[in-house]
DNA sequence: CATAATTATGCAACATTATGCAGTGGAGTC
DNA sequence: GACTCCACTGCATAATGTTGCATAATTATG
């Protein structure tokens, strides 16, 4: 084996880039993985890629491996939390602000990092509104849009006011 | 042994030294702390490193050793904990944004806060999401640029995707 | 069911850390 | 000064931790 000088923070390094590219893309199998770790510039091998990824707790979930506080909750198509959640949305440059009732943010907020949006950096949802980052205010303006058309998907568009 | 005229203060000034060394560097084994020692004129071994560091209550982290109060309640360096929690960061606008495991948002945003970023204006922290507002979308893509840069940390690296 | 793909693991090699033991010299005592 | 006591250290080595290789076990696919 290659028997690095140090290997405590080999090991601590692999795993946070571990974290980070199970966060970012969606990572297949643990030879996927291993790929895009040598890209990063890190070496190992499949064998201690699965050492490290039950370690870590990491389960395999329909879309690729997750890590284990993000393959919780069960999926959801959005359009439902929308519908169910959502009271109205509006953009402000490259923030798309949506309003919820009282207590309901954390919820759609939830929904909507797992849909993993085109160009939504991020969300974060405080007590019955969200901030949601878009990339620019183009895809701000686009994924409004998006939302706001879910809300008409089974109703009728009399019912989106304000 | 060389036994020193002095060994009491010989002790005290050897841990005296491994108390700096460790706060300012990632000291990643013993044999580093021992030759970043001796560079500094201590001369020792790894076994009499090995007992000081069990008696100063040096706990071993994820990102290399961190004395007792360090481990706790960090005065720690925005790169470190870059390194340590934040996943990948991104600009849209004058937004910031930085994406951590869940739980990890706050921590990383005290820590942000703490060194004054020029052109922050200021942070909000969710779960896992962060939201730094820049001055000028121009601040905002060169704060990101310094993050995502950390996490490069102590390995030469090519380049950066995404 | 057969075969391929994917993941897990026994084992040996190496790395890192801890410790039994004996030697040394400073401090205290007379 | 001579003696004793003992905290401290280095050496040698034990104990523990990590990894790659080879391959077994498991899961997916036709």
């Amino acid at each position: 084996m290659l028997h690095n000088y140090a290997m405590q923070s080999v090991r601590a390094e692999r795993r946070r880039w571990i974290e980070r590219l199970l966060s970012d893309d969606s990572i297949r199998n643990q030879h996927d993985l291993l790929s895009r770790l040598q890209s990063e510039g890190i070496q190992s091998t499949q064998a201690t890629l699965s050492r490290d990824l039950a370690d870590l707790g990491v389960v395999k979930g329909s879309n690729g491996w997750r890590l284990p506080d993000q393959a919780v909750n069960a999926p959801m198509d959005l359009a439902p939390a929308v519908r169910a959640y959502m009271l109205h949305v509006e953009v402000g440059g490259t923030l798309v602000v949506l309003r919820t009732r009282t207590g309901h943010a954390t919820p759609l907020a939830v929904e909507l990092d797992r849909t993993r949006l085109d160009g939504s950096l991020g969300t974060i949802a405080g007590d019955d509104t969200i901030f949601l980052a878009a990339k620019s205010s183009a895809v701000a303006r686009g994924l409004a849009r998006r939302l706001q058309g879910m809300l008409q998907g089974d109703r009728p568009r009399r019912f989106v006011r304000r």
